[in-house]
DNA sequence: GGGGAGAGATGCCGC
DNA sequence: GCGGCATTTCTCCCC
């Protein structure tokens, strides 16, 4: 099929959904530099301008623009080639089309906002609101308190008195949650000079060699999983109940 | 418009990319749990069935499945409901559709892999290729040294024969990079034995904080940029030239 | 399949 | 804008 230019233009001008099925190649250059060689792709331009190409299989966009780029597509040497540019950014993509299977354009409107239950700021309200999780006398002072070297999760003491910080990792902890909990700590320790602060990974799971280095650090672990109902919908909605 | 739901299901069977756009609410529940109101959304499903959902705007999807989802789509009491389920992993959907403003489907071959340039690995490469990058004398030993706690980017000894860690960093090195140079040198000083071992971060730059950080557990900062060009395209191909 | 880490990560919130 | 960090991260690589 053929992709008519003046009718991509007038679709990007109104702000459409641009979808295109197609065979291309692609160029980018910008943050990084990559080749993609001749195959079927879907490229989508958004409302925002933003450009992402799928291939067949997989989650991730194979390739894509991010938001407020320009598009230009044009027939050179008798083959489509669509130039998009993001000054802002200085990212720029030549996408060279062989064949065009299908285009699409449409007009949306989506004003909602997703609703989440289950992030780890979820976890950490849940153990500020039930210290007990932790341990029986543990008193949490905070939420999200700011160090210059980053934020921690929930903060307090202990029944001795003993300043706590807890790290909460909504899946299985790793070595980065260690990083994490040993940099937090050691600053408390230097900012407050306290010669003792214990530290507290919390979360639903930890790996073999995240406990031993958590234990080796002088630190602790807590199984504790982040809460997850959207009570609305374990009442009301049926259909999911029907898959589990 | 009526979406045929015996020709979503020959789609699917065929392995066939189904682009769905329409009005819809969704109720996601697997790691987390979301739902997300009426409004225009694209939904997508691959020929390995990943689920896409996407607002008419951002990069990344709203909502969205994994590869090798199961789906059924019926009507329940006059409304198009899509059920999606991922048995391996728990994970489940349900997309009530209120109007379909369109519905295609497209056969997808796509064997191309993509090639990239710019990435860190390539960055320790030219550091291990080009020791001076670092300092007079430096002698790399090996890349991608696997260590219990984790892997070091680049390792070798100094003109002085001190052992010394490379961490390299494409981007603006973080808090988080001091903190896995703090855990190789850690590792490495208690494996060997060693009362000194140099860290050393090589990235194009570095936020003050985390400078700071850095000197103050003893290590040094290398201003270094990674490679990033394919040399054939800068040679061959003129198009983006065209916009830079 | 799990562990470990990068990513052209993206998105969110704070300053 | 940058900084710091979670993410239904995703993807890759290696054990």
């Amino acid at each position: 099929m053929e992709l008519d230019i003046a009718a991509f233009n007038e679709a990007l001008q109104k702000n459409a959904i641009v979808v295109i099925g197609c065979s291309c190649e692609i160029h980018y250059s910008g943050r990084a530099e990559s080749f993609l060689g001749s195959g079927d792709r879907l490229i989508i331009i958004k409302s925002d301008k933003t450009l992402l190409i799928h291939q067949p299989a997989g989650s991730a966009p194979i390739n894509y623009m991010k938001d407020g780029t320009s598009y230009n597509l044009v027939k050179e040497e008798g083959k489509l080639v669509l130039h998009c540019s993001n000054i802002a950014v200085k990212e720029y993509m030549d996408v060279f089309i062989s064949k065009v299977h299908s285009f699409q354009q449409l007009q949306m409107e989506d004003p909602a906002k997703i609703q989440l239950v289950g992030s780890e700021r979820d976890m950490s309200d849940m153990v500020y609101d039930n210290p007990n999780l932790i341990e029986p006398g543990f008193r949490p002072l905070s939420r999200e308190e700011h160090t210059k070297y980053g934020f921690i999760d929930v903060f307090g003491y202990d029944k001795n008195n003993i300043l706590v910080v807890i790290e909460c990792k909504r899946y299985t902890a790793d070595l980065k949650a260690v990083d994490q909990l040993q940099r937090y700590v050691t600053k408390i320790k230097q900012l407050r000079g306290l010669d003792r602060v214990r530290g507290i990974i919390a979360a639903p799971e930890i790996s073999p060699n995240t406990l031993q280095m958590l234990k080796d650090n002088g630190f602790e672990y807590r199984k504790i999983a982040p809460p997850k109902y959207l009570e609305r919908f374990s009442r009301d909605q049926k259909s999911l109940g029907d898959y589990m």
